[in-house]
DNA sequence: ATATCTGCAAAGACTTTGCATGAGA
DNA sequence: TCTCATGCAAAGTCTTTGCAGATAT
């Protein structure tokens, strides 16, 4: 399986070199960590995770590197109102799908959607550009979350 | 000027009732500094503003205070990731406008928009029906906020 | 070689909890 | 009256900072 090997150099391994970052242990084990899950981590998600791989690894070290992350834009840091942030890969070479996100406010859980994606996307391009000009607002980014109950907690009422 | 004097009952009070919750002091006094403010307050900022008012008036409440509006739906929490939630009466019978957020993310400055919420609103109406009936979702709130650099900053660079 | 990066410990910031007193209905 | 609400102090969580030793380039 021609590019799939771990020997090639990962594709984020530029976006570090170019910002003027080192390409540690710490960095890649945790840009792994996040490559391959679809969850929704906080600091300590991460941290443990990493852990079993690289077991002298330091809570800082998460946290500044998730900060380095989202700097680069390599991620994005969500809350979902359970006072711990929450990471995840934004959408990048490696064709990281956008999604939005439904959340539970009773029990916690996060679905992520991509269905609607292409409408809302259509209409957030036009949004933002509208903005953008109004306001002189140049705008990177955006977050768009629903609450409510998810069919569990529904069904306990 | 009928229906504006101070000595009618303000439109929550029967919010407050309903739910079983006292109307005791500090509580109309939140509500008050609320009312009066477009602004999106912290705890912290609730707090300073009451104790003009209500010179007793602990931190504690507050947080407790503010925890039960946005139980009752009566004030939204949001978190424009600087570390604190900010609280912002929701749209009620007083006809608070719908509105979404615009977040600088280098000074922190907040711009409310309800420009483009027409055509927002009905997407995010049909969203949130395809999405509820997909997920068995009992869809209760959103957040929408768009992230950048505002005009200042913009120009700094 | 040397400017960055890391881990540990400690500090910081926001929010919640326990409990005795006080106040609405 | 009697349950609910408040204020204070203390505790709890998540996150950031300071600094000496380790590491990538």
């Amino acid at each position: 399986m021609p590019g799939s090997s771990e020997h090639v150099k990962p594709w984020w391994h530029e976006s570090f070199k170019s910002h003027g970052y080192r390409l540690t242990a710490p960095r890649q084990v945790v840009m792994n960590v996040l490559s391959r899950t679809s969850d929704h981590l906080s600091a300590e998600d991460v941290y443990f995770k990493v852990q079993k791989v690289y077991h002298n690894i330091g809570l800082t070290t998460i946290y500044r590197t998730l900060e380095l992350l989202v700097q680069m834009g390599l991620a994005s840091k969500f809350d979902f109102g359970d006072g711990r942030a929450r990471y995840e890969l934004s959408d990048g070479p490696k064709g990281y799908k956008h999604h939005h996100h439904l959340v539970c406010t009773n029990c916690g859980r996060i679905i992520d959607y991509t269905d609607h994606i292409k409408e809302e996307m259509e209409l957030i391009k036009q949004t933002e550009e509208a903005l953008s000009r109004k306001f002189n607002f140049k705008i990177t980014n955006h977050i768009i979350q629903f609450y409510g109950l998810c069919s569990k907690c529904r069904d306990k009422d």
